[in-house]
DNA sequence: CCCCGTTTGGAATATCCGGTCCAAACGCTA
DNA sequence: TAGCGTTTGGACCGGATATTCCAAACGGGG
């Protein structure tokens, strides 16, 4: 075997990350890891110190990639309110396009490790401030172009934006048809103008 | 020992429900089940068959209870509007009383078995249709003494409250604030007005 | 008051789990 | 091309897991 590592890090922690979104960290064997990510038992070890620290690398790794998905909005020319619509149907025709996915690892992540995991904790945490932050930056420039007009501060908002989305991500894995995810949609993003 | 059965499968799916909450399915034990519920092993398996029929049982039950819990504001005299304003109110104060507690165990299953096992995405389907009755229900009694007027019909919000029910009880897994969750209930109750 | 039927404690079991370890495989450097 | 250092396959380990099983404990019906 090669003076080099002969697996790429990237590959490994979004396999890593897809194998824990669809079966939890309890449920996901270190065996079954090694199989979806194509690592050997010593170099997942060696690399990734133990399955913990492998999923909390790989929870970053995810929340790194959902929030290049929701900044990737910006290079289209959108006004803030536009940007909050496309973020929200992109995420519902994620969620009916893959009835097969078990959700969102963050959420799933939420609900199965923060209070017992500090770390897992944080991350979530930070995912959240993060996302809210987007969003309330996305309903101040929607009223300062007048796309919108808020009876409260933009910051108050953003809470309420991103409760939504967390409550899409369960609706789905509640068996809500595609129907019940637009009203969603469409009520929360009424309740902007 | 008696031939008559010595425990109460009340108190039994009580602290059973609430060991699966905290800990979920798969993070939790037989020997925290039997520890958690004062049953002995062959109790457990000769009532319940396996951990996954009890946990079944569990679910069924936490379900119920909910939904009772839920239906309680009935006995208040409030029109339908002044209902979903306890019940997001009285949800709140929940979490934000109860920070040790690892949310809700129906969110909890919907993260973590819904998608492996059909059974369990049944009483998790069933109990968001149940909850969403309700809601429609009280919306359209809000307006029929025009507590509210709503520009869709009643039916179109009731995915949306749910929705943002779910989101509530991630979020507060996720850390928010006392403010972030309040603020979240203002704007989605000033939605339906 | 005795005995049958049920309940129950706990030993036993087979499987699976996460993690360690070592020797073989291999490539870079000198 | 030789050998050193790293990577890697896979055997191995101790402990935990879910479930089975049996004999002892016990109470109600006769």
């Amino acid at each position: 075997m090669p003076k080099v590592k002969q697996f790429n890090k990237e590959k490994v922690l979004e396999a890593a990350s897809e194998i824990f979104r669809q079966k939890g960290y309890n449920g996901t064997s270190i065996d079954e890891i090694l199989k979806a990510t194509g690592l050997s038992r010593s170099s997942l070890y060696d690399s990734f110190r133990d399955k913990h620290s492998l999923y909390l690398e790989a929870l970053e790794f995810y929340k790194n990639r959902e929030k290049q998905a929701y900044e990737s909005v910006e290079q289209k020319k959108l006004n803030g309110y536009q940007k909050v619509e496309w973020l929200f149907k992109e995420v519902v025709n994620h969620l009916v396009n893959h009835p097969d996915d078990n959700g969102c690892l963050m959420v799933n992540a939420a609900a199965e490790m923060s209070k017992h995991c500090e770390k897992t904790s944080q991350v979530i945490c930070n995912n959240k401030e993060s996302v809210q932050e987007l969003f309330t930056n996305w309903l101040t420039d929607a009223e300062s172009v007048n796309a919108i007009k808020l009876s409260k501060p933009a910051k108050t908002y953003s809470p309420f934006l991103f409760n939504a989305l967390c409550g899409l991500k369960v609706m789905s894995q509640s068996g809500a048809s595609r129907t019940e995810l637009n009203n969603v949609v469409k009520v929360t993003l009424d309740a902007l103008v």
